[in-house]
RNA sequence: CGCGGGAUAGAGCAGUCUGGUAGCUCGUCGGGCUCAUAACCCGGAGGUCGGUGGUUCAAAUCCGCCUCCCGCAACCA
């Protein structure tokens, strides 16, 4: 079987987890859940980078010792994932023995290649807070923790060289289509790889909170080697708890990463250096989305308008944020977030076009036919008493659409996948219209067309919900319950073909998405 | 001239690479339908495509200049 690796960056739990973790995790556990339908062997992989200064401050501040600390948020993060459906099969924590040991052996096979050295780290030194500034970070010239001066100081530290690697890394970027949206390749080319790539400090001897670099104790190794190597210490890269480094490539296997455009310097470049220097493949694919912004401004705890995932799921459904969440994601740029838009979202799609026609078609199969859909034999000799092209369109359009998801689950394009999806479900809406089932059952003598109808709803919903069972897993079973189809009638296999005999027994059941009251919730 | 992205109907966006009657969703107005979650379907109104100059038979789209917004600039998803 296929092997297909997919990864979340390891999140930093310095603060609770917010819709913006969620935005990637669920991303990448729709691909993961659609992969498998498709067949591949998926590992899926998430974690928590809980080393740093940053997590030893905050530490000591909260009155905890730094692994109480991470130990308590890393839980909220699980607890999160698990809420959201996140089917995840690995949760790394950088704490983790096995990483820890696997790091170290990384660093000293980095150094025995001659591409680490000890160097100096010079930058600006605050000193009550012994930390280490870049002249960016600066609010006004001054510490941006305490807004004491800074002094120009140095500090001992190993280097990873990166020289060697610019070359083959710029032709990644640029030569394939390793990186997407591609605009983030004009980005990192120009910024980082054309002036000329610095050497990495890879460790620090200003705080204590991390991996211990073996051969020089006072060392701790800095985030890069440790936070990223993550990918594949996770899988058993020098980890004696786990061997299956066959899901890194080779091999036709597949490997997709997601992360948030700030963080593509470190996945696009730094990471594929790491990868050169232990001849390891790259992945795949690296796709950089944008941020969640909230009513325009940027989310952060300072300003207070951080929006709390399981408040939003708990009220409105998860399967419903996880819809929202994707179906606003645009490939290039953030999205702003707020409730209207949230609210309107799911009535639309979810309510009134994808709920009420399956809520519409299970009530008039039960209503002209008791739930029990008969068999009309179609004989194609005779000339039909009705018009059929529009049958045509929506059974055309509905064993068309799995190609078409197939294709953009790659790049990856979730919302315009989900998009090409609803274009299908306002079609049969439309096409209950066109052939007007009501007027139909007035006489008998229609009873096959509209069975035909009828069917060829049923036929749509089912290809439809079976598509989308990767984005909205807990509801999608819920539809299959109600329009009487099971596991066996959903597979990847019969989501591209339409069913010529079938024989649907319906269920009339609760309503599938609820249909919220926008201006009523807005002022609570 | 640090780098990149953006400016298209009241709102949110697609279209720009490969010039050729300006499109989608929401909202709004009118109509239809009555199977359905006051849902669904059809139609209308609403845009000099940020400004300006140029290339062209033809520019949202190509080229020059300008204005404004956002992000990045060594670790906030």
């Amino acid at each position: 079987m296929k092997k297909f690796y997919i990864t979340t960056p390891i999140y930093y739990p310095s603060g609770n987890p917010h819709i913006g973790h969620c935005y990637t995790t669920v991303a990448c556990d729709a691909i993961a859940r659609y992969k498998r339908w498709q067949g591949y062997d998926v590992m899926f992989s998430t974690g928590t980078d809980e080393h740093g200064m940053k997590l030893e401050e905050s530490a000591r501040k909260a009155g905890k010792t730094p692994k109480e600390y991470v130990d308590e948020i890393a839980g909220r993060f699980i607890k999160l994932w698990g809420f959201m459906n996140i089917s995840y099969d690995r949760f790394i924590r950088t704490t983790d023995e096995e990483h820890k040991k696997a790091v170290q052996r990384i660093f000293i096979k980095l150094h025995e290649k001659g591409l680490i050295y000890k160097g100096e780290y010079a930058g600006k030194y605050c000193v009550p807070d012994e930390s280490f500034w870049t002249q960016s970070q600066l609010v006004d010239g001054k510490c941006p923790e305490c807004g004491r001066e800074v002094i120009d100081a140095k500090e001992e530290a190993y280097f990873m060289k990166m020289q060697p690697f610019a070359e083959r890394i710029e032709k990644l970027l640029t030569e394939t289509d390793f990186l997407q949206p591609a605009a983030r390749v004009n980005e990192m080319v120009n910024n980082f790889i054309k002036p000329g790539l610095e050497d990495l400090c890879v460790s620090r001897t200003t705080f204590k909170w991390g991996i211990p670099v073996p051969f020089d104790p006072e060392h701790v190794v800095y985030v890069w080697i440790d936070a990223l190597s993550n990918y594949i210490t996770l899988l058993g890269y020098e980890n004696d708890r786990h061997d299956d480094m066959g899901y890194w490539g080779g091999d036709g296997g597949y490997v997709m990463q997601l992360t948030a455009k700030d963080i593509v310097r470190f996945h696009s470049i730094i990471w594929p250096a790491i990868l050169m220097a232990l001849e390891l493949p790259f992945p795949k694919r690296l796709y950089s989305h944008g941020w969640i912004n909230l009513d325009g401004k940027k989310m952060s705890k300072s300003l207070g308008n951080v929006v709390d995932p399981f408040i939003l799921g708990e009220r409105y459904g998860v399967d419903a944020i996880r819809y929202q969440i994707l179906s606003d994601m645009p490939f290039n740029g953030d999205f702003d977030f707020n409730n209207r838009l949230m609210l309107t979202r799911i009535n639309t799609d979810l309510a009134n076009d994808l709920g009420n026609l399956v809520s519409r078609t299970v009530a008039m199969v039960i209503k002209y036919f008791d739930g029990t859909l008969p068999v009309f034999e179609r004989d194609d000799s005779e000339k039909l008493p009705y018009d059929d092209s529009y049958d045509n369109e929506l059974i055309n359009m509905s064993t068309a659409l799995r190609k078409k998801v197939d294709g953009l689950i790659e790049v990856p394009q979730l919302a315009q996948a989900l998009s090409e999806i609803f274009a299908v479900i306002g079609r049969a809406n439309k096409y209950i219209d066109e052939t007007t089932p009501w007027i139909l059952a007035k006489d008998d003598a229609n009873k096959p067309r509209l069975a035909t109808v009828l069917y060829n709803l049923l036929e749509t919903i089912r290809i439809c919900s079976s598509l989308l069972a990767a984005f909205m897993p807990t509801t999608m079973p819920r539809v299959w319950e109600q329009i009487g189809v099971g596991e066996a009638d959903t597979t990847y296999e019969k989501a591209g073909t339409w069913n010529t005999e079938y024989n649907y027994v319906v269920k009339k059941g609760d309503i599938i998405f609820p249909r919220f009251d926008i201006d009523k919730e807005l002022s609570e």
